[in-house]
DNA sequence: GCGATCCTTCGGTACCGGCCGAAAGGACGC
DNA sequence: GCGTCCTTTCGGCCGGTACCGAAGGATCGC
């Protein structure tokens, strides 16, 4: 029964804090540098890179080598699935931001932003509503994407229907949102739906971290697709 | 940014194979004494209490004291779930089973299980696909009981219907099967399904353990509502 | 009451693993 | 080639923790 030291080599892999804050800035789906993961941190470089070998030895995270840098991203959307599990688990915590920078960029986050490749926070949340709403995902028997749904993301936002093949990732997914304590849309039409809204302008990244706004076009567009709705 | 070390701490809880060892006897969904689990891990009593500790207090177990007996259990489905996820995410291995007894055992296993409260194994997939060729699931668009799924639940099946209303926990969830790598049906749904099985003889357990097989008449009753299959 | 069983508390030991700094290895730009 | 920057390797320190055995409640059956 060698099954319990594997589930507790992964485990372990996210049981230590610096691991653990590289795992969530990685969640933004973006590739970091060892050294900007090992500030983040606050942690040496050296230090930094013991980790990163765990962490790819593991299977949690890929490399990348450019040149003198060398680039480290989540392995794929069930790691990231994965740890933002993981986190839902852990108890809410009282919000105890210090300093009017950090509050403004915590309630940003809170807001809206990306997880891993979708959209989360209360605009990923009130996009999610909308949908049911307007009939296109269904949540009363699970978490699905309805007949209706596809044809509206294929149709009327225009995705490519062979892209949104459910392969071995699953089309729709329901994501349990960290500060919203709700389930908002992940899996392929997810990552793909949050793709079209900032290529067309309609959602924005704030600064280079993982928050997200919606502009007043996206504003305007989304209440036209799906109905008024009171996301702000 | 302190959210790094609350999953930090959670993860560190399963990272620990005597602990990883003790959640993964209690996914058969019974309460098991602090003994019990003891000799299942391999540890004297005074270590298993530490960890017990541990574990109860991370919120991962829920313990009820009964006499001198201490038994403990999954503090709640999505525990369950948690750890069937960091499981199904680990490399599937060879596996390597010595002597008879341990291959006939785990071929039971692979055969049909339950996985703390719904069915798994190759006879939960099975009944998974046997639904969704019936039409009663979508795994098309996500994984959602559908309208269809719901009356046959209730009515062909006789369930409660306020039994099935959604509350804190999905109607139904696909859960990763980690010998099959296929999904099967849980949530709401499946944990009722899987107790009306029982109940009625179409399933039964075999020994003490997680294994179970279906019965000749549960094989008559499912390919008499599923259509017939190849479930053995 | 008395032994048996189950669990817990408490010391003490040993080991794993995270951390750093110093030095070395590569890659870039000039 | 040469300095600079990013990363890695190595040695050494230190704290946390998993483990056990022995002793001490707690509860049950008789």
């Amino acid at each position: 029964m060698t099954s319990a030291s594997d589930l507790a080599s992964l485990a372990a892999l996210l049981a230590d804090e610096t691991r653990a804050a590289m795992c969530l800035a990685l969640l933004d789906g973006r590739a970091w540098t060892a050294g900007e993961l090992a500030r983040h941190a606050g942690v040496a470089p050296s230090t930094a890179t013991e980790h990163l070998h765990r962490l790819i030895d593991g299977g949690l995270l890929v490399e990348r080598r450019q040149g003198r840098h060398r680039y480290v991203q989540l392995a794929g959307p069930s790691v990231a699935h994965l740890i933002e599990d993981l986190s839902a688990q852990t108890a809410p915590r009282p919000v105890a931001a210090r300093g009017l920078r950090a509050v403004t960029a915590s309630a940003a986050l809170r807001r809206g932003r990306t997880c891993y490749d979708h959209l989360a926070g209360r605009l990923g949340v009130a996009v999610t509503d909308g949908m049911t709403r307007a009939g296109l995902l269904d949540q009363s028997g699970g978490f699905a994407i309805t007949p209706a749904g596809l044809a509206w993301l294929t149709g009327t936002l225009g995705l490519n229907p062979q892209e949104l093949r459910p392969g071995k990732r699953p089309l729709a997914r329901g994501c349990l949102d960290w500060t919203e304590r709700r389930q908002h849309l992940a899996g392929l039409a997810g990552a793909k739906l949050c793709e079209t809204l900032l290529d067309n302008g309609w959602v924005a990244r704030i600064g280079s971290g993982r928050a997200v706004r919606l502009t007043p076009s996206g504003k305007a567009a989304l209440s036209d697709l799906l109905g008024p709705s009171d996301i702000d």
